[in-house]
DNA sequence: TTCTATATTGAACGCTTTGTATATTATTAT
DNA sequence: ATAATAATATACAAAGCGTTCAATATAGAA
């Protein structure tokens, strides 16, 4: 690849990440991307179709470099993760996150639309207040309060998501029982 | 409020439901709305500010609603809430939404956004069908793979999610053994 | 019914953003 | 040194946004 092409790539992804820490993603233009990234409107748009193929593409190099790294760390020290503990993997996410290596969390802590999703959560959460002492009896653990709230919440959407998307075929009653079995 | 005012603020509504369930909410334009609706540009702005309050409006009445019916029932039948079943207030989230009374599914289940999010989660899962068998161990029960995988990932974008909103404080580990304690 | 207030309408407007086209300049790889 | 190609500035049509305004239609009260 030529040399111009990459830099040129690497400034519009960088423009578009810093743009993304600080606003939502449909309320950047392609306007603002070319003037952080200082190119012309031109050479944009010989690089990405549109803006939407920009994040795509951007999702698709970050996410493809983190996971496969963690294949690859796997391979090499294969004996850590067998042997050692069965959690190390989501603990080694949660180190690379910790580190911020690739700038993800400005991507996953900016307001990404979801509004709807927000406004669900958050009288799901209301409710959980006050069903929250009836879990807490059953397992005894130190996790905080809100900790709780927010993974009970979470957990209902995604339930619901999940059964949306698999065409809704159990009862309410069977939703409730798997609901009831992971939370 | 004036009968006209009543009449085109449920069209816009209907409309906008029903073009939500068609496409993404950024590619909705003011245009199908009142197109949809039949009524003048004008007037639909007469209405709302923007395309975006009239989301946020929507989603306030909507869960408005939703929750305050379900409060009520709470009041009037206050006894089989609170000797009946632990669970029935879950449930009865899950029968209306099975019942679709105000569209709440297809606002659900319309591809809202998130590509990043659903990039996450897609990678998240395939992790997840390696780490399956290690999860079915500790609790042994008839719920589907695809459930737990997608309670797995889900769980763990929520995680790391409540970790950023609450300033990081914790140490990889401690965030590992949250995540595990809840899965 | 009549009257007054007000909601709706359609058209027009300036503005922003989008995506494309083109002719010119600069850089690359060989 | 040269041929290929990437980047540039500029201009452009098309689409969408949000506003304005005069004309019309309707509601609710007397």
């Amino acid at each position: 690849m030529d040399r111009r092409q990459r830099k040129t790539r690497e400034a519009i992804f960088t423009a578009f990440i810093k743009l993304l820490s600080k606003k939502d993603f449909g309320r950047i233009t392609v306007g603002e991307i070319i003037e952080q990234a200082d190119i012309g409107r031109a050479t944009f748009y010989s690089h990405f179709e549109t803006k939407d193929f920009l994040l795509k593409e951007l999702c698709e190099e970050l996410f493809c470099h983190i996971f496969d790294a963690m294949n690859n760390e796997h391979s090499n020290h294969h004996h850590i993760f067998d042997c050692d503990a069965p959690n190390s993997v989501f603990l080694h996410l949660f180190q690379h996150l910790k580190k911020n290596d690739n700038n993800i969390l400005e991507l996953l802590s900016c307001q990404n639309n979801e509004l709807f999703l927000w406004y669900f959560k958050n009288n799901l959460q209301k409710l959980a207040v006050s069903q929250l002492p009836m879990f807490k009896n059953r397992k005894s653990d130190i996790l905080p309060d809100s900790f709780w709230i927010n993974h009970i919440a979470s957990t209902f959407v995604e339930t619901v998501r999940w059964w949306i998307d698999n065409g809704m075929k159990q009862s309410p009653e069977t939703i409730t029982e798997y609901f009831y079995s992971v939370v």
